[in-house]
RNA sequence: GGGAGGUUAGCUCAGUGGAAGAGCACCUGCUUUACACGCAGGGGGUCGGGGGUUCAAAUCCCUCACCUCCCACCA
């Protein structure tokens, strides 16, 4: 066996292995209870990036934890066609290859897209075997399936024959960088250093001017209002009357809208109904009419007048900035930092702009998605979530959700030459509904979140009633990044429930942002981000995922550190010389189900109850979710306990020297299932390792993955055999540091007199073979140790060392005398509490007792340690 | 303008009422017959500031400061 653990050896090995041999496959119907996880689809022609790699090692955990548990565990991968992502990068391929998308065509796009996404697929299950991830391929799925299309379909037909999806007019946020609207949640605000143009519009009739204040100047070209505060004094005489639009010469009305802030400049707003959210909204609430001045290019249109009609919206402002100073309407330019939206993707601030959409009234949805968190049915975790949970679906609003894009679910809608609409499943069924077959399909394509949305159940075959669909939904737990609650956890929920009738998952863990070494968000631009593969290929996938698990504390960020993972490698390497020394000192020895407690010695029983302890927490933390408590404890208990102690405790008995009954077994028990304990997190490693395992193929399966996760077992724990063996191990710590306190050479034995009840001098006695090489002591002696020992009372026990003379350094008295100094102060401060009577009356009896034996302690160890300095 | 989270050892983070923790880094010794990706020992923090509740506060309450992030129709 190799002296290292080399991960790059075995990882592909098993994953194949497990891979062929169908270990992953769920069971359309099954005995057993089934639990399933739905993977957060990447985009098909991506890469897997850190992020993706937490996400995949939490799934994986939990999967493969239930699995051994015995579910019919079902982890469902697949991509998402990720509509204007992937869109984009054809378009950069083509481009790169000097082809007009335009000359493409439609159909011609789409065939590229699809040639360019089946070139690509692929990688993402690469990406996925390499992390280890147990995932069920037989059963992967594509947004754009066949399968999926349909349930598209199916869906927006239903929602629009509900009256939930409708075709209207309506100001939408407009990409001009990619050429279509999306939707309210692609839109980020951005804190923009701009102007404050103040502009003075002249009253008809009258030789008053009044003066409104805007931030696009451009905009008072399609200005049909002025609006003002409904109870502002200085204002009310202006209506019913009217002002000219400056450079236009339109009468504009005045109207009065609660709307308006009449703190804010002079408390006048214009109103510009079609390139403003807020004026659509008055325009709509004043039966104003709009007019289009800017088009979907960014462009000035005819309407805005034949001196700007054309320009660059850009252009065109600078053009009636300049006009309005010359015409003495420009009252004030003032600098000024508000929020402007822009586009997510593109990055180009987002022009408002009226235009014809499909819409989905989210209202009725919203409230079952709120209230099914409110009830606990949904469970966010962290549950900090709720509150932001509730204020979106609380501001719900209508939910845009065409895209003027080609790759993508076009839209099942059809229109006949007379304006009439058909939404139907498809060209037969619109034809019979229109009694003709003069239609022509809606050329828009939906959201990709749409698809997405349906995912819990598109994937098992909704609208058809499967097998699949009957097993895993609603499906257990949803392991995603908080970044796209909105996007996609809560509309997941609103449409289980609408299609569904039951929530699509119990529980939501939201992890945090993965972040580099220094708490920095990763980004292209930045140039900090990191392959997760690169780091499989420096530490080992296993590493990885323990490092990650390890790290995933509620609600915080993850910053991804190579030293710590490094740290972890080496623990994989602790993991690996624990097994090779286990095999290779335990002769024919093999691994036990059941083991004879009676027959078993101190050390067998005190290690199989610190690993019936833990057991039992890490299947607590697990099922909460606490995946750091459980690997902190999965690492103490195999560093510590095992490695540190028991291995150590072993040596003897496999040397001869002190022989015990069922060393062998014992080890190569607490091995076999502290691997299976280790298994979700490190997969290849525990794999390679356990089926190294003398005799557990007799026990259990051919795998790990499929072999029992390891339960509390009540009848390993022990609680003498742990008090005893804790008190040996103090007393041997204390031995140690005495030793390097007092710089004693590291070769010289010395014998350790202690002092203690009858019961532990027998149990000492049979450990004091296994104590000498740890403490380097020549023997024990139960006599009183000489005045002129080194003493101290450690767990009960009186403690004594004949240490030689030795010139002790500088350094070694100040260490003492600031020890000293540091128990004084303890003792003082216990002391004081103890005086003190609403302690002693009002604290609980435990709490006083243990500062009463605290005393003691501390003035056993003062006066010892003053004994030694006076002697030095 | 609302809301959430954070401030604990050099770094990154656990710890929600009873003696300050982990990993990495650091210091001092070690070829102790699995592992130097190791072994043993050790240094280092008035738990962001201030106030309060309590016998007792990193932990609960108030307040201030700073840092993240999310939401938002003050033109």
């Amino acid at each position: 066996m190799e002296k290292r653990f080399q991960p790059e050896l075995y990882e592909q090995k098993w994953q194949t292995w497990w891979s062929e041999n169908g270990f992953f496959v769920a069971e359309a119907e099954s005995e057993r209870p089934s639990y399933c996880i739905m993977i957060p689809p990447p985009n098909v022609t991506g890469n897997l990036h850190a992020g993706h790699a937490l996400q995949t090692t939490i799934q994986d955990l939990l999967t493969r934890w239930k699995r051994m548990l015995g579910f019919n565990t079902l982890w469902l991968p697949g991509t998402d066609h990720a509509g204007i992502a992937t869109q984009l990068m054809v378009e950069r391929q083509l481009a790169a290859e000097g082809i007009e998308k335009a000359e493409l065509g439609r159909e011609g796009f789409v065939e590229k897209a699809w040639d360019w996404t089946l070139q690509h697929h692929g990688r993402i299950r690469a990406q996925l075997d390499r992390l280890g991830a147990s995932c069920d391929w037989t059963r992967e799925k594509f947004t754009l399936d066949e399968e999926l299309s349909n349930a598209v379909r199916e869906a927006f037909v239903r929602l629009h024959r509900e009256g939930l999806i409708s075709r209207d007019e309506y100001i939408v946020n407009w990409s001009p960088g990619l050429q279509t609207a999306i939707s309210d949640l692609e839109v980020e605000m951005k804190s923009v250093a701009g102007k404050l143009y103040h502009i003075s519009y002249p009253i008809e009739g009258t030789d008053e001017r009044i003066v409104v204040a805007t931030t696009r100047p451009e905009t008072m070209l399609g200005d049909t209002a002025v609006a003002l505060h409904p109870d502002d004094d200085r204002y009310l005489h202006l209506h019913g009357k009217s002002a000219v639009l400056p450079l236009v010469g339109r009468k504009i009305p005045f109207v009065k809208d609660a709307v308006v802030d009449r703190d804010f400049g002079t408390g006048l707003v214009k109103v510009t109904p079609f390139h403003d959210p807020t004026d659509f909204e008055i325009g709509r609430r004043h039966d104003l009419p709009g007019v289009r001045v800017i088009d979907s290019s960014g462009r000035m249109t005819d309407e805005a007048g034949s001196d700007f009609a054309g320009l660059d919206r850009a252009v065109a402002r600078k053009k009636v900035v300049q006009m309005l100073q010359e015409q003495g309407f420009l009252a004030e330019i003032e600098d000024y930092t508000h929020n402007v939206g822009h586009c997510q993707r593109s990055g180009v601030p987002i022009e408002p702009m009226v235009s014809t959409q499909w819409f989905l009234d989210m209202n009725e949805m919203a409230a079952r998605a709120l209230d099914s968190v409110r009830s606990g049915r949904t469970r966010l975790v962290p549950d900090s979530w709720d509150k932001t949970w509730e204020h979106w679906l609380e501001n719900i609003r209508p939910w845009c959700i065409s895209r003027q894009l080609w790759w993508g679910h076009q839209i099942p809608a059809w229109y006949d030459d007379k304006g009439g609409i058909f939404v139907a499943h498809s060209r037969q069924e619109a034809e019979k509904l229109a009694g003709t077959s003069e239609l022509t399909q809606d050329t828009d394509v939906l959201d990709t979140w749409f698809s997405s949305a349906l995912w819990p159940f598109s994937t098992l075959g909704w609208p058809d009633q499967t097998r699949d669909l009957a097993t895993f939904y609603p499906t257990d737990v949803l392991v995603t990044g908080f970044d796209i609650i909105f996007f996609w956890v809560a509309r997941m929920v609103m449409t289980g429930l609408h299609f569904m009738d039951e929530e699509p998952f119990q529980t939501v863990h939201l992890t945090g942002l993965v972040r580099d070494s220094e708490g920095h968000k990763m980004s292209k631009t930045r140039g900090n981000t990191v392959d997760p593969l690169e780091l499989v290929d420096e530490f080992g996938a296993d590493a990885l995922r323990f490092t990650f698990a390890i790290l995933d504390s509620p609600g915080r960020d993850i910053p991804l550190d190579a030293d710590r993972m490094a740290g972890y490698k080496a623990f994989g390497n602790k993991i690996w010389n624990a097994v090779r020394f286990s095999l290779g000192n335990t002769g024919d020895s093999r691994v036990q189900e059941e083991l004879d407690l009676e027959k078993l010695e101190l050390p067998e029983r005190w290690i199989l109850s610190r690993l019936a302890r833990t057991a039992a927490e890490v299947n607590a933390k697990f099922e909460i979710y606490r995946f750091d408590e459980a690997c902190q404890r999965l690492y103490h208990f195999f560093w510590g306990d095992l490695c540190d102690w028991y291995i150590e405790l072993c040596k003897p008995a496999f040397s001869g020297k002190a022989p015990r009954p069922l060393v062998g077994e014992v080890l190569l028990t607490v091995i076999d299932r502290s691997l299976r304990l280790l298994h979700p997190v490190m997969p290849f490693l525990t794999e390679e390792l356990w089926q190294r395992l003398p005799g557990r193929e007799v026990i259990h399966s051919e795998t790990i993955t499929l072999a029992p996760y390891p339960q509390a077992q009540p009848d390993w724990i022990d609680d003498e055999a742990e008090l005893n063996i804790g008190r040996f191990i103090q007393m041997i710590g204390w031995v140690r540091a005495t030793r390097a306190d007092l710089a004693v050479d590291s070769k010289t034995e010395l014998e350790l007199f202690v002092s203690a009840d009858d019961d532990f001098k027998v149990r000492l006695t049979e450990l004091e073979p296994l104590a000498r090489p740890l403490a380097r002591l020549s023997g024990f002696s139960f006599e009183l140790a000489p005045e002129s020992a080194h003493q101290d009372k450690v767990a009960g026990l009186g403690l004594g060392l004949i240490i030689p003379e030795v010139e002790l350094t500088d350094r070694d008295l100040e260490r003492q005398a600031k020890e000293r100094d540091e128990l004084k102060a303890q003792s003082t401060r216990i002391q004081e509490l103890l005086s003190n009577e609403s302690f002693t009356t009002k604290a609980p009896e435990k709490v006083v007792n243990q500062n009463r034996q605290r005393l003691t302690e501390l003035t056993d160890r003062l006066a010892q340690l003053e004994a030694g300095l006076g002697k030095s």
